[in-house]
DNA sequence: GCCGTTTTCGGCCCGACTGTTTTCAGTCG
């Protein structure tokens, strides 16, 4: 039983609680707890055996003896007898948009509704209208509902569909006249790796004008709610997408509010009323009534004594009192990237040649790039014979000859880690390299044992400076290998390896959560793009804003040091 | 059910929008 696996239980005791009828804090406290399971960077399991499972934000008690419970036994007795009560599948439905948990236990009692499907039948047949405080248009509204999360898929999708999204939108609403700024917000802005929706906040004058243009936008596919300040639209593509108007002086509690996560919101709303103040998306509230504005988000943290906390940290894992404290990360930014560790030429399965590469990152201002294209074994990436291998070190310093000092250019290699634990290329062949970077990309569902030894024996070997995309996992497609991440990020701080995050937004691996275990423990990150196109360079940006949800300053991440830094690193490390 | 620069008990965030309403419940974020 793994996080995901305990925080899904949780969170369907949540849900047939709510459906229940249950005090509301007892739900959320359900939910809580399986959110913070969920997000958690290292196994449950590790905290259980430790008993430090009451140290899990929201677990307490009554929660750990249940963890506890599951883990033992792989049951849960509550659960069970709360299934026993509310069929589990009501849980389904509630998925569907403007059904909530009062109206899905009304379905079930007076109709005996416990499947999306029964649901819809229902709608049809027009038995939903009958029913007392329903009509004709909640009907039609939850039948599209149910249209709109099939074509969905997924409730969530990844960040790099949803950010050029949201800019194109951002794009097209500065164009609206009499829009002063406009911006994402939610969990988009705080760069978690899907996102559900796309919160857009604008500050305007004239908010009617504003909503009228945006709901009128081509990609619009249908409106689901218009008002006078806010606005919920669908876009042809299924993602779903919620505008929020405010007059400039109150943008700034807008944008905080809106940028959530509920879980920081809540704990500001907390202090707020500690200081005798009420605090929502308008801005605070004086117990007389009188109001203080926020023009800027700054002044939101401000008023409550606390320094600006970057999006990326509102999590509500400390960064209320790291703010306190003084001691809020200095976060790595884009700018801080000096180079780039691991990408891929058309000498293995890259789309362009080393001098594209080189030209591409030198324009982006790039001091070195380090050429890490794939080893041997790897045939459906062309991987480099040793050899070919060696060719390749020649262009690269033609290519260096042509280019002079514009960028440094090194010679690296993405070695395998084959399925026994062997690495792809000899001793004697790595030592040639300047920087060489250790993967999985086979057999990634061994057990848990065995995956975890190959890549311990890889980081045991003196020439691997770095593990690239260490748990082999695709957002939504792939899960990450059965490793035990604790036994890994202990040998990478005491062999000093570098640990990538990978940036493309289809693996974001390490994620946030690890990365942050990883700082925690000692290790260097690494975030890297993994290019095989010049076009690529531009996913840093997702990297970037997983590892600064990690906690991560310039400092602990290796490529943005200095070259000269990051040479004597890799001279220290020679064997 | 959780939790403590108010607290080990008594709180726990707040408002917009919609529909079916005669004053508000439900959903959503």
């Amino acid at each position: 039983m793994n996080n995901r696996d305990v925080a899904a239980v949780f969170e369907t005791v949540a849900d047939l609680l709510e459906i229940k009828g249950e005090a509301i804090y007892r739900v959320l406290a359900y939910r809580r707890a399986g959110e913070a399971i969920r997000s958690l960077g290292q196994d449950v399991h590790v905290l259980w055996e430790g008993g430090k499972l009451e140290e899990i934000p929201g677990v307490g008690k009554a929660i750990s003896e249940k963890i506890d419970e599951l883990l033992r036994t792989g049951k849960l007795g509550f659960y069970e007898k709360l299934a026993a009560e509310i069929p589990p599948g009501l849980v389904e439905v509630l998925r569907v948009g403007d059904v909530g948990p009062k109206r899905a236990a009304r379905f079930w009692k007076e109709l005996g509704i416990t499947t999306i499907e029964e649901l819809e039948e229902a709608a049809r047949d027009g038995k939903l209208q009958q029913l007392s405080g329903m009509g004709q248009k909640s009907e039609g509204r939850i039948l599209d509902s149910i249209e709109a999360l099939r074509r969905r898929k997924t409730d969530r999708v990844s960040i790099g569909v949803a950010w050029p999204a949201a800019q194109e939108l951002l794009r097209r609403l500065r164009e609206v006249e009499g829009v002063h700024a406009a911006e994402s917000a939610g969990s988009l802005r705080r760069w978690r790796e899907t996102v559900g929706d796309l919160d857009l906040i604008v500050s305007s004058t004239r908010p009617s004008a504003v909503m009228q243009a945006f709901v009128e936008f081509p990609e619009v596919e249908r409106v689901r709610g218009q008002g006078e300040t806010k606005a919920s639209i669908e876009l042809r593509n299924g993602l779903r997408v919620q505008l929020w108007v405010h007059p400039p002086e109150r943008y700034g509690s807008a944008l905080q509010y809106a940028t959530g996560s509920q879980a920081h919101n809540v704990r500001l709303r907390e202090l707020a009323l500690s200081k005798g103040l009420s605090l929502s998306e308008h801005g605070f509230k004086r117990s007389d009534g009188s109001e203080i504005l926020c023009a800027g988000e700054e002044d939101v943290y401000r008023a409550l004594d606390l320094p600006w906390i970057p999006p990326e940290l509102r999590e509500d894992r400390g960064e209320l009192q790291a703010g306190r404290d003084g001691s809020l990360p200095d976060l790595v930014k884009l700018e801080d990237l000096r180079g780039e560790p691991h990408l891929h030429s058309d000498w293995s399965d890259g789309k362009a040649t080393l001098e594209e590469m080189a030209g591409a990152a030198a324009d982006l201002g790039m001091r070195y790039i380090v050429f890490s294209d794939h080893s041997r074994s790897l045939g459906v990436a062309s991987g480099l014979s040793i050899d070919r291998l060696r060719e390749q070190r020649a262009a690269i310093a033609a290519v260096q000859a042509k280019l002079g000092k514009r960028i440094k250019l090194l010679q690296g290699s993405e070695v395998e880690i084959l399925a026994d634990g062997r690495l792809d290329f000899p001793d004697e062949v790595l030592a040639e390299l300047d920087l060489v970077i250790a993967s999985l990309h086979t057999s990634l569902r061994q057990s848990s044992d065995r995956i975890t030894a190959r890549l311990l024996g890889a980081m045991d070997n003196p020439h691997v400076d770095m593990i690239g995309h260490p748990t082999g996992r695709l957002i939504g497609r792939r899960e990450a290998a059965d490793l035990d991440m604790d036994a890994i990020l202990g040998k990478a701080a005491e062999r000093g390896v570098a640990l990538e995050i990978n940036a493309n937004p289809e693996r974001l691996d390490l994620s946030d959560a690890h990365a942050k275990l990883a700082l925690e423990r000692g290790c260097v990150l690494s975030i890297n793009t993994d290019a095989h196109h010049p076009d690529d360079f531009a996913l840093r940006i997702y990297g970037v804003g997983t590892a600064r949800r990690a906690w991560a300053s310039a400092e602990m991440v290796l490529n943005a040091w200095p070259l000269d830094r990051l040479l004597r690193w890799l001279e220290k490390r020679a064997p």
